[in-house]
DNA sequence: TAAAATATTTAGACTAATCTAAAAATTACA
DNA sequence: TGTAATTTTTAGATTAGTCTAAATATTTTA
């Protein structure tokens, strides 16, 4: 069995081999778990004897496809519980991350293919991350970010990257919702701000924000 | 805040609370949570610098009311994850008590409050157990041991005394079930074992299984 | 390509929760 | 009521996860 704290660390080892090809740097870990370098290293010796990830001293990890299991699985728990607190308990999307954070660690096969049935097999969370099924499949939605659309370009929201309270909290405000159908109007040479429309209503977005939102292609 | 493992102290000195006067003692706590009197002792130390508990030297702690009030929201989140493992998730009643072990835990008031909403403030959980409501208050039922009943009297069976796997497997197999009403046909004065009727069916209860079931009066 | 800057690891220490073994206090009962 | 049995506490270790400070390796850059 592995503790709260090693399925943490398996979660951002995840994360961020996604997106580098070379392995996950002992500071990235760091930062992620606002932790310090010197307690990663002594976790990741840790992992490496635990055969869940590939460690060569200062050339960073990669996770054993054991240790992938384990962090999609985490995944799994964490987006399903989500989902349920959003559509069972009327929890907001932005309220959902912590408690999570917690739930995710508790570990019974039967408790989370139940609750998936219970909540009909949703494939993506609230803030549009696909969900892995039972065998760590997931199902990538193809998508491309709202800035590299052009004027009168439409398809609908589903994903932000940024999914931090603030940034929630502004889309919530807006009434600006994963699943809205939405158009660019126009697009403002000057600053790269969309200007666009969604269910009857029209917004205008900095290109920062436009650079937080992904469209299904 | 406290840690799990305070939390199922204070819990099982509550427990301990309803069927003494007296303090509980180190070592009755250390047989019911698995550990050493010498651990035990270690962490009464602790509680009791918290506030939590009323500790003297070699005499057994009780809880002061702060130590209480924790005691009773770890039941209540205890029960009510029951009640939705069992309601919502279809979970036997003899499957859940493990899982709720550790969902107790996890500790927002908004989460259990819309949980129990959600549940429609039940006031029971699968066992037959109060669920103290939010402010902490218990709703005792009046109940009596089925062994104190004589021959035609009857009632709703509301509560299992000893709910361990074996006991509860052995009432399913009955389909013998909270809320069933029961009428005793006959005492058998050799073995004071319980011929009783309930839902069209008859069956004898041994004495110890009588001992284990109560009614509600 | 050799400093300098940066990143990583090692060494040693700390805390929470646990343990075993031994000491001390309470309680049981002859 | 004094000794034996039992219970509880203390003393000293251990383990997981963390930290700071120092040492070492890698990377950058002049
Ligand atoms: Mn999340
Ligand atoms: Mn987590
Ligand atoms: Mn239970
Ligand atoms: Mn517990």
């Amino acid at each position: 069995m592995n503790s709260f704290t090693e399925e943490n660390y398996l979660k951002a080892i995840y994360k961020f081999s996604l997106t580098t090809k070379k392995g996950v740097s002992t500071n990235t870990i760091a930062k992620k778990l606002n932790t310090k370098a010197s307690s990663v290293t002594d976790m990741l010796k840790k992992l490496a004897t635990k055969n869940l990830i590939n460690y060569k001293k200062y050339y960073g990890v990669t996770l054993t496809s054991k240790g992938e299991q384990i962090a999609l699985s985490v995944i799994r728990n964490h987006r399903l519980w989500e989902v349920f607190l959003v559509e069972k308990l009327n929890f907001k999307w932005d309220e959902v991350h912590d408690l999570a954070e917690e739930l995710e660690h508790i570990k019974s096969e039967k408790l989370i293919n139940n609750l998936d049935a219970f909540l009909n097999f949703p494939t993506n969370d609230p803030h549009g991350d696909p969900i892995p099924n039972k065998n760590g499949k997931i199902k990538n939605l193809k998508m491309i970010n709202m800035s590299e659309l052009k004027a009168n370009e439409e398809g609908i929201f589903v994903y932000v990257k940024d999914s931090s309270d603030k940034f929630l909290k502004y889309l919530s405000k807006n009434k600006l919702e994963i699943g809205e159908r939405i158009k660019i109007l126009e697009i403002e040479p000057f600053d790269n701000s969309f200007k666009i429309a969604y269910n009857n209503q029209q917004l205008i977005l900095s290109e920062s924000i436009a650079k937080n939102i992904y469209i299904q292609s």
